[in-house]
DNA sequence: CCCCCAATTATTTTT
DNA sequence: TAATTGGGGG
């Protein structure tokens, strides 16, 4: 516990006791255990306002590292907020932003080139394909995306490719492919994203000066998603930190949702182990949600083991219940969504205060129907970036072979786009002689022309080629980015080549062209880090690999939002609809056989509840489309997890509240529904799935599945008044009713 | 070089 | 089912 003064102190006095603890700890090593919605970033921030304002430490002192660039830009404005004014020396940003930062600081000692590009996962896999054609290896047996996730596997965990032990004929055509990868990338000074890493952690590993000086500098490590690390990382983290060096990691255990991508849970305790005297602190006190919502997500995620463990409460109140949905099929849910949303909004929830969480991508679609349908706004999170798309690719690839002309990756993918007749046989012609000499393709390419080994159609278009791009090179030389890339657009005719494609399609590309430009000139005017030394060009080329842009510029209007339980962690919602809760699909069935699979499904429950803050909904459907057949999926085991105090099933009276708006606009799809159904008795003569039974008690109903044969037939029968009921077929004495 | 058809295959994704 | 990918033909 903290003293009484201390506790009045500014930086202190808006945070609970166990905040405080966190931002006021002494030196020594923190473990921040906290919770979601308890409020993390505000710790890290004012830790650092606190390390300023009481430990004397400057700016220069800082080291703070986030996963994202959104988290890394939050905490940097919240900064400068908190100390009102801007902040200069300290290091805030990503493990990719930083470690760049330190390979550009001393790309001698990390020997790179001066001019080494980073390239993304596309830009990789496409090295590794052409690699392994001229090499000669089956790509049929050895499929390149596999051999993708070897290598960065490999450097995850700092391992190179003379490292291997080629064991066996596969590990022995991996560590081939991996060590040539390596070879290709160095020539073309291209760096991948675990290279980054990887090679930054060499560079402190392999120079003492520059870890000492590191280590010196940085009195204070502060480290964000912690549970989000892989091995690299870790090692990464702990080269940074000298002996009187201080760390505070902050994560949490029950939102690990990232192993998959080689996240490594295991870090925590290896921290309190590795990092001596570290303790740790818990934030359990929540300030999003409400203690009902709390209360199911912590009963959800109990049924984990191997927690560190964390159980959150609030101060507010205990809020409406959950509500969950049984619908007939998967679009029965999308219209029960709509007309939810419909409800919120008027009861004074906007759009924007509502998300629709999923498992996988392919869900979006019937719900997104059903959202034009009603004309409701919405916005999809996730799906391809900006700076990801083929043509904005293409013209990047023109910028960066101006910048390098090595860049071997950039000259493959723009030599012969837009078309200009240098064919696949002129193509591996370069390689193969590149692969011969070692040397880059453009040079390659200037000794196969000095020397006329080509047809001269060949050598003619190539020679064009490459005056085209010394062209651009010389002319944009004193020019101002904006100028530099849309004379490129213009000369090398990838626009015109865009252009001609008349289809939606390519109107779009033209227009993500052009939205290019606006993107270079806003570069401009907010630039990135100004303190190196590189040209404005190679500036951006390294910003726009690292920060994939965010979406479209539609951000600002009232939407719904939609988006996977991956992409919603870190956020939060008034309004939030968990569907398709079904086993198989959440859990997915890809997760279910293993436990490790399924403890982490459940966490990715736990992220999406604890997303809410007042109203949560959780629906699963009984029949589902999926990979063109119908699926009948059980509940989610997750939704029994959920105390059943805390749920309100709702299936009758959503019908019941907007009967005829509900069956006006549900009518076609019932219909489909029914044609489905037409063969499938429900196990009783007469009675088939989706048919409108009355009950002498119950009333009007609809049939939804049955179980069993004969006189112990039983029968699912969803009542418009009084929910659904399972009945025994031989005593329910259900008489047929026509639909409305 | 482009177009069409058959085959294949369906989590999650940041940097 | 549907979307993407690869091979073959024009």
């Amino acid at each position: 516990m903290l003293d009484l003064d201390k506790k009045n102190h500014p930086i202190l006095q808006s945070l609970n006791d166990a905040q405080q603890q966190a931002v006021a700890a002494p030196n020594a090593h923190r473990l921040v255990l906290a919770g979601a919605g308890s409020g993390k970033t505000r710790v890290l921030v004012h830790r650092i306002a606190w390390l300023m304002a009481e430990h004397n430490i400057s700016p220069y002192g800082i080291l703070s590292v986030t996963f994202t660039n959104k988290a890394a830009q939050e905490m940097k404005l919240r900064i400068e907020k908190l100390r009102g004014m801007p902040i200069h020396g300290m290091w805030v940003g990503t493990f990719h932003g930083l470690a760049h930062r330190l390979l550009r600081a001393h790309h001698e000692a990390a020997k790179l080139p001066e001019t080494f590009q980073i390239i993304d996962s596309d830009d990789q896999l496409r090295l590794i394909k052409r690699l392994m054609r001229d090499t000669g290896i089956d790509d049929n047996k050895w499929p390149p995306k596999q051999v993708q996730l070897f290598i960065n596997h490999c450097k995850e965990e700092g391992r190179r490719g003379q490292h291997l032990s080629g064991a066996d004929h596969y590990n022995d055509i991996m560590r081939q492919i991996y060590i040539s990868y390596e070879a290709i990338c160095m020539r073309s000074g291209l760096v991948d994203f675990s290279e980054l890493l990887l090679r930054s952690l060499e560079l402190l590993q392999q120079n003492e000066d520059i870890r000492a000086h590191y280590q010196q500098r940085f009195s204070h490590v502060l480290v964000d998603e912690f549970q989000d690390t892989n091995t690299i990382q870790y090692l990464w983290l702990q080269a940074l930190c000298g002996a009187n060096s201080i760390m505070m990691a902050v994560g949490d255990d029950d939102q690990s949702i990232y192993s998959w991508r080689g996240a490594k849970i295991e870090n925590m305790q290896r921290f309190t182990r590795d990092f001596s005297g570290c303790e740790t602190i818990r934030l359990e006190q929540n300030y999003r949600s409400t203690q009902t919502i709390l209360t199911a997500a912590n009963a959800v995620i109990s049924q984990n083991t191997g927690r560190l463990g964390k159980e959150l409460w609030t101060q507010d109140g205990s809020g409406d219940p959950i509500s969950l949905y049984s619908a007939f099929s998967e679009q029965d849910e999308a219209y029960y969504i709509v007309s939810c949303i419909k409800e919120m909004l008027s009861n004074a929830f906007q759009y924007q205060e509502m998300a629709v969480l999923y498992r996988s991508n392919a869900q979006s679609r019937v719900i997104e129907e059903r959202l034009l349908e009603s004309r409701i706004p919405y916005r999809i999170y996730g799906g391809q970036k900006f700076f990801d798309r083929q043509e904005i690719k293409d013209a990047l690839a023109y910028l960066r072979l101006i910048a390098n002309r090595n860049d071997d990756a950039a000259f493959e993918r723009i030599v012969n786009t837009p078309t200009r007749g240098i064919g696949n046989t002129t193509v591996m012609k370069i390689r193969h002689l590149s692969k011969e000499q070692d040397l880059s393709l453009w040079e390659t390419a200037n000794i196969l022309i000095q020397q006329s080994l080509l047809s001269a159609r060949a050598q003619n278009s190539l020679q064009q080629f490459m005056q085209l791009i010394n062209h651009l090179a010389c002319h944009t030389q004193s020019a101002t980015l904006a100028d530099q890339t849309e004379f490129v657009l213009k000369h090398s005719l990838l626009l015109d080549h865009y252009k001609k494609d008349r289809s939606e399609k390519g109107l779009s590309r033209v227009e993500n062209l052009e939205e290019l430009l606006t993107a270079v000139d806003q570069f401009n005017l907010s630039d990135s880090d100004s303190d190196d030394i590189n040209t404005p060009l190679s500036d951006f080329l390294s910003h726009v690999a690292l920060e994939t842009g965010e979406q479209q510029s539609s951000e600002h209007s009232d939407c719904v939002s939609l988006m996977t339980l991956h992409a919603a962690k870190g956020l939060e919602f008034p309004v939030v609809f968990i569907v398709g809760l079904e086993e198989g699909l959440f859990p997915h069935k890809m997760s279910t056989d293993q436990p490790d699979g399924l403890e982490e499904e459940r966490r990715l429950c736990y992220v999406g509840m604890t997303r809410a803050m007042k109203r949560l909904f959780l629906s699963h459907a009984e029949s589902r489309r999926m990979y063109g057949s119908e699926q009948f999926n059980n509940p989610s085991r997750f939704i029994e997890e959920i105390p059943s105090a805390l749920i309100t099933n709702v299936r009758a009276k959503a019908k019941v509240a907007r009967p005829n708006a509900y069956r006006r606009s549900a009518a076609p799809l019932v219909h489909r529904a029914k044609n489905r159904y037409t063969n499938q008795e429900a196990g009783v003569p007469g009675l088939n799935l989706g048919d409108r039974v009355t009950h002498q008690k119950f009333g009007a109903g609809t049939i939804l599945n049955y179980e069993g044969s004969g006189d112990s037939t039983r029968i699912q029968v969803a009542f418009d008044n009084h929910g659904a009921k399972w009945l025994i077929a031989s005593f329910a004495n259900l008489t047929r009713s026509s639909v409305g």
